[in-house]
DNA sequence: ATAACATATGAACATTGACTCATATTATAA
DNA sequence: TTATAATATGAGTCAATGTTCATATGTTAT
């Protein structure tokens, strides 16, 4: 194996851990049909607001999400296609495609 | 969000969790390659033989890969086209597709 | 300015999961 | 049968990570 190839892994083991937990995964899959608030999340999952922000925090951080500001609140959104897709790609197979 | 789609995301964070390891990716990355024995999938990543025994039972068990006795040796290869295709699909969009 | 609300964040805690170490099991060879 | 080799496995350790709790920050309304 080179170099090259360790590292390219490593870069696929990242995008893979970012689906890999469920509250993650939820939030992913909310925003998948469109764009929310944090409380609407929070409420949404049944998830904390705290552990729900902590979360959206890692997926902004990873350039997963997007955010936009309205008074109060932030509302956020799936940054690009690419989640998206692996997401959608992944359940199918999950659930037997 | 219905009970039913709950228990899909599940089935969905735990198919992502198998390549969210860079040791059990690795070895995936190396058996799409073909067929190989513990000793030389270890060698190969080197990593413990028991590491890598370790995973190769946990893949074993999540039916990611299947064995073939032959004298002392056990030889391990992916067990269908799924792993195959997700790991590919994956690697591609993690190194800019 | 003060109160009320939405979100963010740091620290503590709990859990999960991967690795090591020692040893067991299984198979061949001498 | 005894020794050697390949693989498996249970227990213990440690690091990574997700959640909670308390509190800070920022925004709107009174």
């Amino acid at each position: 194996m080179t170099k090259r190839t360790e590292k390219d892994i490593k870069l696929t083991v990242d995008l893979f851990k970012i689906f890999s937990d469920y509250t993650r995964l939820r939030i992913i899959s909310l925003l998948i049909t469109g764009e929310f608030c944090v409380q609407e999340i929070s409420e949404h999952l049944k998830t904390s607001q705290s552990a729900t922000s902590h979360q959206l925090r890692l997926l902004r951080d990873l350039n997963v999400v997007k955010t936009r500001k309205d008074g109060k609140q932030v509302y956020y959104s799936l940054l690009d296609h690419h989640i998206k897709e692996l997401y959608l790609i992944g359940y199918s197979h999950a659930n037997e495609c």
